[in-house]
DNA sequence: TTCTCGTTGACATTTCATTGACACCCCAAC
DNA sequence: GTTGGGGTGTCAATGAAATGTCAACGAGAA
């Protein structure tokens, strides 16, 4: 019912990661970990996490090289929090470009990890990873392409944008005057051409894909179901 | 079509808010600027913004208190970064409580600030706010939806207002009249709509759930169960 | 030209708050 | 206990606002 947070912390210093695995666990998480970027990869292959913890000095592989290729090879969108005694610009520059959400500094309290922890959690998927695939959507901004179970959709370039703008609100309800804003920055239209646009861009999407995309919240809004 | 990342900066400090606001618009993006909380307020409650960025001690309203507000008031999801010179572990508790994603101390390096600002900017939206448990309900705003117990039910807007005046006062019983005081935000029709309003809410709420869940007070008013 | 595609405006439909009429219940005064 | 009046529950009907539908126009590109 309740199925814990999986984590999975690599880091080679025995006494920290002891400590922290022991931190978290009493906290609730399921706490799993790696002593190198090697054996780290392997766990991430084979297990679901949802919130990985990596130091960067490692020996057979750094945690930075295993942030990328977690990133740019198993296009996997998973939290990332670096945990290091490189206090550089350079050092932080390279973490977060390696695909990292948060860099805490060594040494650290345990209690802001958990802060930091849990602020990541609480948030969605990165949606910078490889292609974009959200709500089983799968979408090509370059061809305005947009994919759902092996069935594909050529869209206009701005029905393309109405529904990039309700993705990125995915799964919330998107209000008319936030998509207006979007769509025409700032200055929307005396008369509404959205109600006209969302008209066509479900027709569209209900033909090629037999199925509901859009939603109406009366009041509210539009939303991606 | 590619509108700028809207950025919105509140701190009261006049100089760093300035060399702040020129390294992110040489960046290219497009940023607003308040010097207090309450100036801040009114620009996120009319303007849509991709993310914040907060200093804590402010004169009108502090960092945290609109912090609060825009989570649990204004249901907003907006990324939030503080910027502040607190750096004990308790400040930082108190600003991710009061729903911050991310914290950084005073004096911090530009760069750093970007850093975090692009990666707080890749992830989706938080998907914790506008959810609220109460009285074992969970109500999610967004959606205006009320579950129990894994059965859940959508309310139309008005009656999903009265609950929330309702839970609000939890476990007290509301009378009639700050009901229609809240609703009606102060000036209540002639006739009383909201005896049918409770009616079908009740109505509706019994149907989804099998179960009273607002109980009435003779001549004080109605309460949650 | 011809085609594409964003916009406009007219009309249909749906959604939902309000109203008003009537029935019922509570409770205090008798 | 009875009674009466105010508080409350019930519900159908009304109308206004939000949204859906669609044909036609026109600007710009091929």
């Amino acid at each position: 019912m309740f199925e814990k947070t999986q984590v999975l912390l690599v880091e080679d210093n025995n006494e920290l990661a002891g400590s922290v695995s022991d931190y978290l666990t009493a906290l609730g998480y399921g706490v799993d970990f790696a002593f190198n970027g090697a054996a780290g990869l392997q766990l991430l292959e084979s297990n679901p996490y949802d919130i990985v913890i990596f130091d960067i000095a490692m020996p057979k592989m750094t945690g930075l090289e295993l942030c990328h290729k977690l990133r740019r090879e198993l296009f996997s969108p998973i939290p990332v929090i670096f945990l290091t005694a490189r206090d550089t610009l350079e050092d932080k520059k390279a973490g977060f470009q390696a695909g990292a959400d948060d860099y805490l500094v060594k040494p650290f309290a345990l209690e802001e990890l958990h802060l930091r922890l849990q602020a990541l959690l609480c948030r969605g998927p990165r949606r910078d990873v490889g292609i974009q695939k959200i709500a089983g959507l799968t979408i090509d901004h370059n061809q305005s392409l947009v994919c759902y179970k092996d069935k594909q959709v050529r869209l206009l370039s701005l029905q393309m944008h109405i529904l990039t703008v309700l993705l990125k609100h995915y799964p919330n309800v998107v209000s008319r005057q936030i998509l207006e804003q979007a769509i025409w920055d700032g200055t929307p239209p005396d008369s509404d051409p959205l109600r006209t646009h969302i008209y066509r861009l479900r027709a569209t999407l209900e033909v090629a894909f037999e199925k509901t995309v859009i939603r109406t919240v009366y009041a509210k809004g539009y939303q991606i179901v």
